[in-house]
DNA sequence: GTCTATACGAGGATAGAC
DNA sequence: GTCTATCCTCGTATAGAC
């Protein structure tokens, strides 16, 4: 492989991409997620998002073109970041892992990805019922893989037979994605440590609020 | 009691409360709660909601004083009649239901009045995380007796002996609402009957998505 | 009560200096 | 690359006629 002139090792500074134009750029997109997530998108005005990347609001156009572009970008990053924490885990489990216990993982991943991962991921779940159609859309079709891999892991559990059959499994899907994603409405530091609440959530949708004789 | 003069039965459009203005006023929160349900707090305009009103933005203002108001009322509104509604079918069970038998009701009327009922039901749930925060500081402050009726439904459970007893039952009920409140997000009349998925909702919340081998 | 017309402020976006 | 200054659009809100 030919390295591009000028060689990387006379200027640190852009060495792995790290110009100096890339890491303000990266720091606008920290900033954004922040604002972003606190205020949702109508709420936060470039200036906002300007003063917490320490820079003047009209500088941000030198970066990205337009809010929603910035918008846009922030919530690509912050879903991409929870699916691949959630397949990483999955991926850790290794493949002689149940399904149950895929879809155990899953949720558990899922949640500490939106409670205590950056501020993009629970940013991209608190504003998709607030863009504009065209970028929402974009957005929903980036979510398929997604929710193929959750639709994978319902059926698989099914066919092995470990699942009730008398339930629709998309709303099931729905469900899950409803219980976990809707703790961007109320979860604060003081509710309780991120991994309690994922395992709570994860025995309720698995196994039901319902006491069993056997303590199943 | 004394009738307040004049009396009404010579002034038909005045009896009952339906004067002109009241008439107008109603036109309007309703075109409001279908503006807002579908664009949100910040996406939906003045203009927007007169035209579905047939009115000019302008004329709002005799019945509202800010559009701040307007929407503060139209989630009142909305949140006092799922809360209503759910309270209904509970006490249509009579007061021999079992506690379970009450959280299956309150699930599937809870999220029937999310999907069936007017459009500010779904408007307050997906505008809660939008509004500025003394509106959302106060219907939060409403909200309370909703929550210390599902609260009182769960340790009732418990107390009963069916629910089990290693999770914590904020979260418990956080999931559910989560569960249930999502469907804004998702749910369009194509995707099947409310009353099926409500079914299907309080089975995995209740009973758990794990086949049982005595197929409860 | 509802209209038309308009004042007003806010915030996104652009231009040009440095 | 980032600044300052400014333009321009849009939407809330008000004034006054009808």
């Amino acid at each position: 492989m030919i390295e591009p002139a000028p060689a990387a090792w006379d200027n640190p500074a852009e060495d792995r991409g790290h110009t100096k134009a890339e890491l303000t750029r990266r720091r606008i997109l920290d900033a954004a997620a922040k604002v972003f997530r606190v205020r949702g998108f109508v709420g936060s005005r470039l200036t906002d998002i300007a003063a917490e990347a320490n820079l003047q609001a009209g500088s941000l156009y030198y970066h990205f073109a337009s809010r929603e572009a910035l918008v846009e970008e922030v919530m690509w990053a912050g879903q991409l970041r929870t699916e691949e924490q959630v397949r990483q885990q999955l991926a850790a489990l290794g493949p002689e892992a149940t399904p149950m216990q895929r879809l155990r993982t899953a949720v558990e991943a899922h949640l500490l990805a939106v409670l205590s991962s950056t501020d993009a991921n629970s940013a991209s779940i608190k504003m998709i019922g607030q863009v504009p159609p065209d970028i929402r859309e974009r957005l929903l079709v980036g979510q398929r893989a997604y929710g193929d891999l959750w639709r994978g892991m319902l059926t698989d559990a099914r066919d092995a037979g470990d699942l009730r059959d008398d339930v629709d499994l998309s709303i099931v899907r729905m469900a899950i994605m409803g219980a976990l994603n809707w703790s961007v409405e109320w979860y604060h530091a003081d509710k309780g440590n991120p991994e309690k609440i994922a395992a709570d959530m994860a025995v309720v949708m698995l196994d039901g609020l319902r006491r069993r004789p056997d303590g199943s």
